[in-house]
DNA sequence: AAGCCGGGGCC
DNA sequence: GGCCCAGGCTT
């Protein structure tokens, strides 16, 4: 393993800093922000996403939030729904219990020593050094896909980043290189670095500050830096949903009503809504008639089948899975006894709830037709 | 240690 | 189609 002697480390935090003194442009709303809060806002919606994707999110946040305590005290469904499109749903489901804890047990303070903020839930190492550093300048050193794959390429790593050893490897690293004079401006350089120059396609080596005391460079391995040792494999599920639809119940309720519940826990989704699904374990072949005698067995009711239309399929590709959906619209006279009676909502309540995307689609089409 | 969790942009 | 993105939680 090559070990950088000290004068190495020197230089690239220099350059570093200094690149970004004089030539970073990059300019983001949280930026030179002290708000805890907000930091930690910023830090949660940006994890695993891209800068140019979370930023509308975190807008809509503050002006819908400006202060912890009101997360805290924001209806769930409410807040979901914001955060709606934006995926890694858990990542709201731990904001809104750690903006609970931190309005409840630190009276609305955020805490500012590193072991009291990675305690709480949604924030790991990177977030809680992100958090120590931006907001209270504490020596803490972000290690994130940026981070890893600046020092892979300057100092030559080729340790696999998902492994164990190079994650110990590379933290140890940023912590060499880290400034302890400014550490929220150092790990703000490295971070839009990696974001703008050191990028993972197309990298802009030709006019990089760094280029000439490159390890990656000089070696002619830029594109191969870093490494991945782990290949995720991907699995494909098919879902059927019915669009189980209950016409106006009378002259005074005009509004036809929708079934919609909410998706299971342990499951893609959580917290988030969705139709009466029935999943298969390879690509279903309904008919009419087939899906008519599925209705009618689990829902114990009886139907026509000029009441089930068949709409069209969609797909959508995930990090992990890739989702095949299949959906049936069906006309019932009344409600099915088996289904409880607070699932069914008109198009106008279904507006205020989150779907997944492949569903949202879905729903736009119903309200056109509508 | 490995698996899982979304959606979008880029190649 | 594959990889990556201001990662973290669960098992």
């Amino acid at each position: 393993m090559p070990t950088s002697n000290a004068k190495v480390i020197a230089l690239f935090t220099s350059r570093l800093l200094q690149w970004h003194r004089e030539l970073n442009r990059r300019q983001m709303p949280w930026k030179g922000e002290k708000d805890p809060y907000k930091i930690w806002l910023s830090e949660i919606i940006l994890q695993q996403t891209r800068v140019e994707q979370g930023l509308a999110y975190y807008e809509k946040f503050i002006l819908h939030y400006p202060r912890i305590q009101d997360l805290a005290a924001a209806d769930p469904d409410q807040v979901f729904k914001d955060w709606e499109g934006l995926g890694y749903y858990s990542r709201c489901k731990n904001l809104l219990h750690t903006a609970k804890v931190i309005s409840q047990d630190y009276q609305g303070i955020f805490p500012s020593q590193y072991e009291q903020i990675l305690a709480l839930k949604g924030i790991g190492p990177y977030t809680a050094a992100a958090i120590s550093a931006f907001a209270f300048n504490q020596p803490y050193a972000v290690l994130d896909g940026n981070v890893f794959r600046v020092l892979a390429r300057f100092f030559g790593i080729d340790t696999p980043i998902d492994s164990a050893n190079g994650k110990l490897q590379f933290q140890g690293l940023a912590e060499k290189t880290l400034s302890k004079t400014e550490p929220a401006a150092y790990n703000q350089a490295i971070m839009d670095f990696g974001a703008t120059v050191c990028k993972p396609a197309q990298p802009l080596c030709g006019s990089c500050v760094m280029q000439d005391s490159c390890v990656a460079k000089r070696t002619a391995r830029v594109m191969t830096l870093p490494k991945k040792e782990k290949t995720l494999q991907k699995k494909t599920r098919h879902i059927t949903w019915l669009i189980l639809e209950l016409p106006a119940q009378n002259k005074n309720s005009a509004n036809t009503l929708f079934y919609v519940q909410k998706r299971p826990a342990g499951d893609i989704w959580e917290n988030l809504h969705e139709f009466y699904p029935v999943e298969s374990p390879a690509s279903p072949d309904w008919t009419i008639d087939s899906i008519q005698e599925l209705i009618e067995n689990q829902l114990d009711i009886k139907l026509s089948s000029k009441d089930i239309q068949r709409l069209p399929c969609s797909a959508q590709q995930l990090t992990h899975q890739k989702i095949h959906g299949y959906f049936y619209r069906v006309k019932l006279t009344k409600k099915p006894p088996l289904l409880a009676s607070h699932n069914w909502h008109s198009l106008q309540q279904m507006d205020q709830l989150a779907f997944p995307k492949l569903l949202k689609i879905l729903q736009t089409n119903l309200l056109e037709k509508q």
